[in-house]
Order: C-alpha cells, then structure tokens, then sequence
DNA sequence: GCAAAAGTGTTACTTTTACACCCATGC
DNA sequence: GCATGGGTGTAAAAGTAACACTTTTGC
C-alpha cells in the first residue's frame, strides 16, 4: 500500500494551562462554539498545520488563548481512542502548560465563546475525554514538582517564601512544615534575596529570585 | 473549516522493544525492505489502523515482530517534526515494551528483511530519527527501573539475586554494591524464595519468584 | 496591646553508604 | 584443595520529620 493510500487520523493538540488564581490550583478551559460539544468546556486546541510542529503548534494555540509566550511547556500523553471524537477519528497530542496568572491576558479565539480558569477540584462536564487528560496533567504537575524546581515558573520575579510554600501545598493538596519547607528550598542554592515586601500589615516578608533564570532551574533537584 | 478539510498527517507507532542478552541491555531493530530508508536498521512500527486504538497497534506490531503478547508497554513520546519522514508528515507515537529475551521468537515481517537484538552502545546509523527516540526510551528505563518495580518484567520466572543485580547494572552502567542491593531490593517485600539454583559450580545460589503478578508491582516503590 | 503572618534550631528517626569475610559447590 | 560466585552485618553519615516560640508590622 502506497504512503498516500493509508487513511489518516486527524491530529489535534490540547493544552492543559494551570495557574494559581484565588489561592486555587486552576486549569484554562474555553467555552466550544461549534459542533461537536458546541456549549461545553473544553481545553484549549486544535489541528496540527501541516508545516507546524507539534510544540509550534501547542505554542500556537496557548499564545491565542493567553498571549503569552516563552512559558513552562511540556509534552504530556497521545490520546488516540478511536470513538474519541464523534467526527471521527482524531489523535490528540497533549501538552501541559504552567503560567503566571498575572501575566495573562484571556481572549476567547475563533470557534470559542468564552474563556475561563477553572479549579481543578470542580470540573464537572468537561468535553471529549478532556477530564482524563487534566487528571494525566495533574499527576504529572505534581511529579515536575517533586522531582524539579519548575515550580518558580508560576510565580512572579519576586516572591515571598509562603508563596512557594502555598503553591506547593495547592500542587499537592496538603500542607507543610513551614521550618522543613524553607530549610529545603533554601539548601537547593537556587534563590537569592531582594529585600522585603512592605505594606503589609504584619511582620515583613522577605523577597526571593531566582539566581538565574527559570529554564536553568527546572531540570535540577 | 469542516473536519474532513483538515490536511491529515499520517499516525504511526514506533516501539522501543528493550531485552537483555549476552549480558547487554539491547533494542530490536527491523531492516527496512521499503523505500524511504530501504536497507536502514530501524525501530520496528507501522501505521496506526483506522479502528484500533494506539495501544493496540503497539500491541499488534509487537507481536508481528516477536511472537510476544503481555509484555510490559508504556507510551513514551510523540514525534511529529514535519521533516522527519521524506514521504511526508508522519507523526509517531512512541512506545516502549520491555521483553524477556527467552521468549523471544523473532521473524522478519511485512516490508522487513531482517529482525535483530543491538546493543544499545552501538546504535550507528538508525533510520529517520529513531536514534533519539531509542535514546529517549533509554531515558524513560532507567527512570523507571529507578522509581518503580518494572525491572521483574524483564526476568524469568525464578530468578537470583544476581540476576536482578546485573540487570539493573547494565540499565545504569555502572556497578552496585552487593549487600545493600540485596538488602533494598529484599526490603521491597515483593519476593519470595524458590529453593536454590542447582548445576553450578559453586556455591548455589537462592531463586525467587514474585510474590504477586508483574502488573500488580510495577507501579510500586 | 493585639492580631497577623514571618522567621528560626534542635532532636529523633530513617535511609543510605561504605566496607570484608566466610560459605557451598564442582572439579 | 582450589576456584568460583553466593551470602551476610555493622557502623558512620546524610537526609527527613517532628516540633514551639519570638519577631515585626499595621491598626
């Protein structure tokens, strides 16, 4: 059988974008304006071009929905169930992004009515099998969080240690020594600090940054 | 734009299939009976059908090459640069199977004149970019020889503590020391004893088995 | 002066590493 | 009896976990 004879599945990328908005771990979801799941959640995605990578194309679509570029991105799964998507058979190759919260801005695309975050613990109704590829992303955020220190790519430049604390706690959904967890961060050598936080109605925080920039720091640990 | 407008690139499966034999961590590889690569060693794979799942084609390709149904399979990666096949745009979902050599029964397939074990140290000239896939799986084994219990998939029923030792030495490349494998893989609480090893000319080593089936201990550790 | 959150050290426990000698068998 | 690989324990070191009080600020 020739290359141009094979029948082809339709590849998709979709992109599990978490943040921490209102002290809760949340992921992007849009809002389908067009059949099939017209109405419903869904992550954000869409057909790979024929001359983007897979990666261009992730990028591509997170850039549309958010406006950011250069974040934390990283191949997650291939779901490629034949009954996935009732206009047949279509591939998709997700992808996990981490954001800033404040630095993005939301604006719902062509074929999308609404945009949204929405917490990870409510996610009822979601389209496609999007909910079992959320799940797959949730495990694998909270691996990169143990294993590496991609944790600062969703805090801003400057942060307090109890924010760290807190995203690590919102990651993983459990709360830890305040002692132990600074002592740990601290020996990784990685931050560096820049002052205190003022206006704040209690005793100061202390500011950290990184040493160096993020994509030096995700590997280690 | 409708669904069926899409330009579709073409979906394959490429499987990394790992086993050990003459004391060395080796990957089959098929000689390619068809353009493009005609003559190439590479990773045995093919295209996707259009009613099985991705698991199942891994599955399918798999057994063509070896006989083998139910060894340990796990999807690695996804590759979909649009140069990485001269034919056009094909992107490849990977996997990796780990398989226990003696079972193996190898038989050249469709498009394929030749199926055989090479050492993962000597791996010139693979097909498109199968080199980086194989490395990448390379990667993904020694992770999860390191985290999980995977490792027994790779190993006869009964088996010694030496075995289980110099497989993991060649994962890792490089040597471990005797008493405190024994004394980590033991604290595991996965094996039992089987009697000991007869026929060899010196002291005779215990076997072991599993206590439970692979499946129920990989995700383990 | 009180409410709020920040900062900080020590001890016990667990895990990991380093290291060497005797044992059972075949020949 | 010797060559071969098998089997086993202990002590030091490192890492992790548990735990409470004082400090600084705004109001």
């Amino acid at each position: 059988m020739e290359f141009k004879d094979y029948p082809k599945p339709a590849v998709t990328v979709d992109i599990v974008i978490f943040s921490v908005r209102d002290n809760d771990l949340q992921v992007l979801l849009v809002k389908r304006g067009v059949e099939p799941a017209k109405g419903m959640w869904a992550l954000p995605g869409g057909f790979v071009k024929m001359d983007e990578s897979l990666e261009d194309a992730a990028k591509r679509e997170l850039e549309e929905e958010t406006g950011l570029k250069d974040v934390y991105l990283e191949q997650l799964y291939t779901f490629g169930d034949p009954k996935r998507d009732s206009r047949g058979r279509v591939v998709t190759v997700s992808y996990m992004a981490l954001v800033n919260s404040e630095e993005v801005n939301l604006h719902a695309s062509t074929d999308t009515t609404d945009v949204k975050f929405f917490s990870v613990k409510k996610l009822a109704n979601v389209a496609f099998d999007h909910k079992k590829i959320i799940e797959y992303g949730i495990k694998r955020l909270r691996w990169k969080f143990e294993y590496t220190a991609v944790a600062f790519s969703m805090l801003p430049e400057k942060f307090t240690m109890a924010q760290i604390q807190d995203l690590y706690e919102l990651v993983f959904d459990k709360k830890f020594d305040k002692r132990n967890f600074a002592k740990k961060i601290l020996s990784l050598d990685i931050l560096k600090e820049e002052g205190i936080k003022v206006d704040v109605s209690h005793r100061p925080p202390k500011l950290y940054s990184l040493k160096t920039k993020v994509s030096d720091v995700v590997e280690i640990l």
